[in-house]
DNA sequence: GAGGCAAGTGCAACAATGTAGCGTTTGCGC
DNA sequence: GCGCAAACGCTACATTGTTGCACTTGCCTC
């Protein structure tokens, strides 16, 4: 990550309630690590890496272990609250699910190696499965040069 | 690694030249690992992982080291031999390129870790990426029950 | 508000996967 | 056969994720 001179980029880590509704509509404890984590992926536009989350945390000041983060992550995923995007990258990303049942592709940059959401291409894969297949899930990860990159490294 | 007590050079583990043709043809040296990843590949109706095709080397009785693997694998993708398949897995799958530009599908078994290659079934993409974006590959992963697992587990 | 208890947290240790450095071996052009 | 770069094998290390266990805390009940 570039350093940001300014100052003061992130004045408001969402202020809203909306990590602990989340939270408890699923049954959950209110816990520090478990609302920082619901907003610092609510809070990123994109889907992020287990560092970034961390990273995310320790600036709100939030003191954490790496297992305490992989648990509420785990929790998350459990409870249908994150999704998780496997991609090229040896970490996996996390994404806040927004919609139920809603499917979005990702476009991964293989130059600076952001993580995009495609939230108008949804991976079409009805027909063409074999006999006896059943889906549960698609996921479609494009790979190329973003806008920013694509300029700069034409 | 088991003895084998039976004289007779093991049931054939494919004849033909093709994996040397293979590696010359992209300007690379025939060595014994090379030829036993690339043979184990196009052998393998399905992608590997490294685990697998290690164990392949080993039934193949062909001595090897873990990083050398690795460096074969790598020497492959970077030669457009073979192709990494990202998953849910914690391990990447590597399969043989079959056809230059092609592109297919796979389906990702969650019950026996499967991983199915769908040629009938390619990512279509084309349209709705943001301006400025420049596609260079799409990667479709479908996730669920293959029909022995589904069978198994309705 | 105090008490109790299961869920959540933190620490240490470990497993799996992948990389880097470096000396030795080997394929292949001459 | 000879020389040399490419490939190999070994050791060590980095990254990502998991397990076990003792301690802490959120939340329910009284």
């Amino acid at each position: 990550m570039p350093t940001s001179p300014a100052p003061a980029p992130a004045p408001a880590p969402v202020l809203t309630p909306a990590a602990r509704e989340l939270i408890v509509s699923h049954g959950g404890r209110i816990t520090r690590i478990r609302v920082a984590v619901v907003e610092a992926l609510l809070g990123g536009e994109q889907p992020l890496n287990h560092d970034e989350i961390a990273a995310t945390l320790t600036a709100a000041g939030v003191a954490h272990d790496r297992v305490t983060l992989y648990r509420a992550l785990d929790w998350l995923l459990e409870h249908g609250l994150a999704r998780r995007i496997a991609g090229e990258e040896r970490a996996g990303r996390f994404e806040i699910v927004r919609a139920q049942g809603h499917q979005h592709a990702h476009f991964h940059c293989a130059h600076c190696g952001q993580v995009i959401c495609l939230e108008d291409l949804s991976p079409t894969t009805a027909a063409a499965l074999p006999a006896g297949f059943q889906l549960e899930r698609a996921e479609l990860v494009l790979h190329g040069a973003c806008a920013a990159c694509g300029k700069k490294q034409p």
